[in-house]
This record gives C-alpha cells, structure tokens and sequence, in this order.
DNA sequence: AACCCGATTTACT
DNA sequence: GTAAATCGGGTTA
C-alpha cells in the first residue's frame, strides 16, 4: 500500500472539497515507535461562514491552526477531557475526522483506548484521538512531511454519503457529515 | 434510542 | 464569573 503522504495542494481546496475526498483515504500514525494505520469512513466539514465551527468568530489561541495554511492538524480539547483533530483546508476551514476503520497496529490502539473491541477502537473523535495517542502536542503538526502523522492516498470512495453533522446545537441542518455509507465502523450506525 | 452526567477547558461578560 | 462545549460511558427501556 502506498503511504506516502498527500500534498499540500489536496487540503488547500477548502473543507468542501476535502471531507468527502477523504473517505476511504488512510490515516498514517508514527509515535513512540510504533505505527497505526486506519482508513477515514467519516469525517465532517467546518467552515468560518459556520456558526458551529470554532472559527465562526475569528481568530483565538485555541483556533489559530485553523487560520494557518492547509494541511495542518488542529488539534482541540473537547468538554475538557476529549481530544479531537481536524485537518485544516486553509482560510479558517478544517475537516474534523469522526471514525476510522482500524487497518494496523490494533494492539497499540487496544492499549491506549483500554478496549479490545475493533469497532470501539475509533468510532467517534474523541476515541480515535485516544487510540492514536494525538493530543494538544499535536496541534499545528504539519501532515505533508510524512512524519509523525499524515493521510496517505488508500482507495477513495463513491458515492459517498452526506448527512447532518453530529453533536451540534447550532447550524444543525447543514448534511455536511460524509461517511462510506457501507463501513460497520462509523460513531453512529453500526 | 434516549437520557443523564462527569469533567474541565475555552471564550466571553 | 459563567455558560457552553465538534464527547464518551453507563443506565434505562
């Protein structure tokens, strides 16, 4: 399979281009010596022009990545427990990656998330962020190096399937929530 | 599937 | 200070 990580180009054409491009690409994560491999079957769009998107008003210390140049992980601490990352497609859009298909290196990611079931292993942003050991030290990595952690090219699906985003309160209409429709991996619909 | 609730960071007043 | 938060786990049904 190749890994070689996508280019800069890939993320720079905006988070609506870029999330449902996504699905069926593979996440590539090196850390502590080991590697973790999962392929992306969900992953939803967040834009400046959005009021559930952190970069709705502007700049702040926490969203600064997302207003850096694309191809970037913005990495976030939710409900003060959680992590969740992003991928930032330029000019204050990201795509925030929701589930993987877990590919390699289930035993590592067995041991961070403390389960063993595969299906719990990624299924939600906060879980995958656990299984893959990403954190606040993550955040501003760049994913065109091959280091660390990127996306490599995997087997693009289609169709894809868009729905309404997942745990909002605001801007909930908006079906900009893309799944491989036929994953048992996905945070809801298993 | 629905609800409840912990835990704490962040942004805004 | 305070409210809301791109959540997860457990309970109930």
């Amino acid at each position: 399979m190749n890994l070689r990580p996508l280019s800069r180009r890939f993320y720079g054409r905006g988070a609506s281009e870029v999330a449902p491009d996504l699905i069926g690409r593979v996440l590539v994560r090196d850390t502590d010596g080991v590697r973790m491999v999962g392929r992306i079957v969900e992953a939803e769009v967040y834009r400046p022009d959005d009021p559930a998107s952190h970069s709705f008003r502007g700049p702040t210390p926490r969203n600064a990545t997302m207003f850096g140049p694309p191809g970037h992980v913005y990495v976030y601490v939710s409900h003060g427990i959680h992590h969740c990352m992003n991928l930032t497609t330029g000019r204050g859009s990201a795509v925030l990656l929701r589930a993987l298909e877990p590919i390699h290196g289930l035993d590592e990611m067995a041991r961070r998330r403390g389960v063993a079931d595969p299906r719990l292993l990624c299924a939600g942003p906060g879980r995958l962020c656990q299984a893959l050991g990403v954190t606040r030290a993550d955040d501003g990595a760049d994913l065109t190096m091959g280091v660390g952690l990127w996306v490599a090219p995997g087997d693009p699906v289609n169709p894809v399937s868009a729905t309404p985003r997942i745990g909002l309160t605001v801007a909930r209409d908006r079906p900009w929530r893309f799944v491989d429709p036929g994953s048992r991996f996905l945070s809801r619909g298993r």
